[in-house]
DNA sequence: CTGTGGACAGTAAGCGCTTTCTCCCGGAAC
DNA sequence: GTTCCGGGAGAAAGCGCTTACTGTCCACAG
C-alpha cells in the first residue's frame, strides 16, 4: 500500500532499523549513511506510521484538550494557545491537538477521556469548570489517576484542583499489574491552572457596591459547575462585606449563552423592576442582559448597569464597552499547552492560580439619582422580594 | 502494563479473537459468550488500543479539520458544527476530531496533512480559503490525493473546489505500489462546499450603493487567499454593474482581525476623507473599523455607514447592530462532518455552493444628504487620489 | 447410523515500527 | 602480530489487535 519504512530501506542500502535511528535521532549514525537514508526519505515521500510507530513503543504525539464547547469564544482562545504552543514544538517535535467537546456533559467528558486513553495520548488539558456532582468527581478522577498511569500528562486548566479524596494521586489502580519495570513513561501527577473566579466576582460586585447599586441582578451560570459556584461565592462575599443582604430570587440561573443572558435578564424585571445593576455569567449572557434591557427601554449605564465575566475579544467592541473581569485565558491556554509538553516545571504544590482582573469599561456607571431616591441607598431590594437592611 | 485483549479473554475464558469480535460486533458470537466477554472487559475496565487497533487494520477513528485560527469565531463555529456531528455518530462510532491551526500559513496547512496522513485520519477537513499560490495549490493537490489514495476522506468546506489540473483526481501517485487488491479503502475523490462569497460581497456592495453611497471604502482580507479574492471581486462587480469607478486606493488589505480594521479604517480616511461607507472582510474587522471611525468622532451609520462579513455570533450585539453577509457557518460545519463521516452523499460533480444571505442592519444607512451634494452622485473619489466624475 | 453443512470459536499470520541484542570491523594497546 | 574495545549497522523480537483460515460440534438429512 504505502511506502514504508522497509522500502526507504530498500532504497537507502541500509536496514529498518538504521532508517528508524535517523528518523528518530535517537541513535548515532554514520554522516553518510543518514544522508543516503535522509534522500531515500525524501524521494519517496516517506511518511512514517502514526498508529505503527505509537505501538512499537515511541509515544504517540496526540494531545487532547477537552473543552465544553469549541464554538464558544472562551474555549476558542484556550485552546488556540494551547494548539499554538503545541505546534512549535519545533521540528518532528510538533504534537496534534485532539479538541474533545463535551457540551457541558459529565458523562461525555469521561467519554473523550476514554478516547484519549485509548489513543495513547501524550497529554491531555481538562478546560473549563468541572461539574459538582461527587460521583462524577470521583469517577474523574480514577479515569485521571489511571491516565497519569498510562504517562498521560494531565493539566486542569480553569477549574479548581482535583479533590484529594478520590483515587486520585498516585494511588495503583486496580487492573493495573504490577509496574514490569521495562520502558514505562513515569505517572506524572496532575497539574491545575485555576482562575480566581471567586476573587474577581468579588471585585467586580464590589465595584457595583461602590457606585451605589444595591438591587443587583445576577444571572448565573450554569448549576452545579464549579465555575459557577465561585463566581456566586464572590459575588456573596462581595455583598457580605458590604452588609448588603443577598437577596436569592435576585440570582437566576443560566447558561454562558446570548439567550440565557437575555431571558435571565427578563426574568430578573419581572422579579424587581427596580434593578440598577446586572452581573451576568459571562460576556456572552451580559450581551443578551443588554439586548433585553434595551429592548425594554433602559439604557447603560444611565438606567441599568450591566457587566460580564471574561473579556472576551467582543467586549471591548460593545456599546457601551463592557465592564468584565478578565481571565488570563491565551496565558492560562499557553501555560496548559507547555506543561502538556513537559516544557515547563509544574507550580508548586501542583496548582497555579491565575489572576482575575476587574477591567471597567462603559457598560456600569453610578446608581442613578432618581433610584438612590426612590430606593433609598444601603438598602437592597423590593418588598415583594424582602426587606435589605437600610444603611446610612 | 495495561489491560490487554489477552487478559479480557483470560478472563472470560475466550480466545483473543473472540474478544475482537464480541467488541467490534464484527461477527456473530453467542449470546452467553458475549456477555461473559462483556463482563470482563467491565470488570477489567479494559480500553481498546487506538493504534494497534489501527495498525492491525481497523480504521482509525480520528478525524483531521484543518483551521486557520480556532480561536477566530468563523473558524470556531465551523469546527464546533464539526465536531458535534462526528460525537454523535452513536456509541462506539465516536470520532475524535482533531483540530489544526495554520495561522494562514500554507507550509503548515501541508505540514498538518502530513501529520493526519500518519495518523490514518478518516477524514480531513479543510476550511476557510486556500491560498492561491499556484506552487500550494499543486503540493496541496498531490497530498490530498495521497489522502484519498489512503482511505482518507476529503472534505473541502468554505473554499473553492479544488483545481481539476494537478496531480489531484484519482491519478496514481508515483512511490504507490500497484493497489494490492488486499484489503484497500476505496479512495473517494474530496468533496467541496464553498461559500457564495462573491455573490454575497456583490448584493453588500450593491445595498450600498442603492443607499447612495459612492465612495465606499473596502478593507479587504489577506492578500493572495481565494476568500479575499472573491469578496472583492463581488464588490467589483456590483461597482461595475452600478458604473461605479473602482478607485484602487479605496481599497486596503487586511487581516480577519480587530486591529486590522481599525488600521484600515484609518489608513482609508488619510486616503480619503469623505468616505461615507465601509465594507470590511469580515465582522470582526468591521468592529475595528467602527471603533476607529467613532473615535475619529463619526457616527455609524449616520456619516459612515459599515457593513461586514459572516455574520459572527457577536454582529448582532454590536452596536449599532453590524449590517453583514450570513455564512451558514453551522450548517456548512455540520454537513462537513457527515460527508466525513460518509454519512451524506456527496453533491452531484462533489462540489456544493453554500448561499450568502444580505443581513440588512443598523450600521448601515442612507448617505447623509450633505456628502450626496458635496461630493455628487454616481460618480467616485476624493480629488486627492484621482478625480471622481462630479455629477449633478 | 453416517454424511453434510452451518454456526461459532480458536489459531496464527501479520500490520509497520522501535529496540535490544548481536555482530562486524578498524584501531589502540600489549 | 594478536587481543581488546567501541562505534556503527543488522537481525529479530515483539507492541496489541484484526482477520483470514481452520477447526469443532451439533442439527439434520439421507
Amino acid at each position: 500500500m504505502a511506502v514504508t519504512l522497509a522500502d526507504v530501506a530498500a532504497r537507502a542500502g541500509v536496514s529498518a532499523a538504521t532508517v528508524s535511528r535517523v528518523l528518530s535521532g535517537s541513535y548515532p549514525v554514520t554522516e553518510g549513511t543518514r544522508g543516503r537514508v535522509l534522500r531515500a526519505v525524501a524521494e519517496l515521500e516517506y511518511v512514517v506510521d502514526g498508529p505503527a510507530s505509537a505501538l512499537a513503543g515511541a509515544g504517540s504525539d496526540l494531545v487532547g484538550i477537552v473543552v465544553n464547547d469549541i464554538a464558544d469564544p472562551f474555549f476558542g482562545v484556550l485552546a488556540g494557545a494551547v494548539q499554538e504552543e503545541l505546534g512549535g514544538a519545533g521540528p518532528g517535535g510538533e504534537k496534534l491537538a485532539v479538541v474533545c467537546g463535551t457540551g457541558g456533559s459529565a458523562a461525555r467528558e469521561l467519554d473523550h477521556l476514554t478516547h484519549l486513553q485509548r489513543q495513547r495520548a501524550a497529554a491531555v488539558v481538562l478546560t473549563g469548570g468541572a461539574p459538582e456532582d461527587p460521583g462524577h468527581a470521583r469517577a474523574l478522577a480514577t479515569k485521571v489517576a489511571r491516565l497519569a498511569a498510562a504517562g498521560t500528562r494531565v493539566v486542569l486548566c480553569g477549574r479548581p484542583p482535583q479533590e484529594p479524596g478520590g483515587t486520585a494521586g498516585a494511588a495503583p489502580v486496580e487492573g493495573d499489574a504490577v509496574p514490569p519495570a521495562g520502558r514505562t513513561r513515569v505517572a506524572v501527577p496532575p497539574v491545575t491552572l485555576a482562575f480566581d473566579n471567586r476573587g474577581g466576582a468579588r471585585r467586580l460586585t464590589a465595584h457595583l457596591l461602590a457606585l451605589g447599586h444595591r438591587r443587583i441582578g445576577c444571572v448565573a451560570g450554569p448549576a452545579g459547575r464549579t465555575t459557577t459556584t465561585e463566581r456566586l461565592a464572590g459575588h456573596r462575599d462581595a455583598l457580605a462585606a458590604h452588609g448588603v443582604v443577598d437577596v436569592p430570587a435576585l440570582t437566576v440561573p443560566g447558561a454562558y449563552d446570548r439567550a440565557s443572558g437575555y431571558d435571565a435578564a427578563l426574568e430578573l424585571l419581572r422579579r424587581e423592576p427596580r434593578l440598577t445593576a446586572v452581573v451576568a455569567a459571562n460576556d456572552t449572557a451580559a450581551l443578551g442582559v443588554c439586548a433585553a434591557l434595551r429592548e425594554r427601554g433602559l439604557r447603560i449605564p444611565e438606567d441599568v448597569s450591566v457587566a460580564g465575566f471574561d473579556d472576551l475579544p467582543f467586549s471591548v467592541d460593545a456599546a457601551p464597552a463592557l465592564t468584565t473581569v478578565r481571565l488570563p485565558l491565551r496565558e492560562a491556554g499557553a501555560r496548559a499547552g507547555r506543561l502538556a509538553l513537559g516544557r515547563a516545571v509544574a507550580p508548586p504544590g501542583g496548582v497555579a492560580t491565575l489572576p482575575a482582573e476587574l477591567l471597567v469599561r462603559a457598560s456600569t456607571g453610578p446608581v442613578r439619582p432618581a433610584a438612590v431616591s426612590a430606593g433609598g441607598d444601603g438598602g437592597a431590594v423590593s418588598g415583594s422580594i424582602g426587606s435589605g437592611r437600610v444603611g446610612a
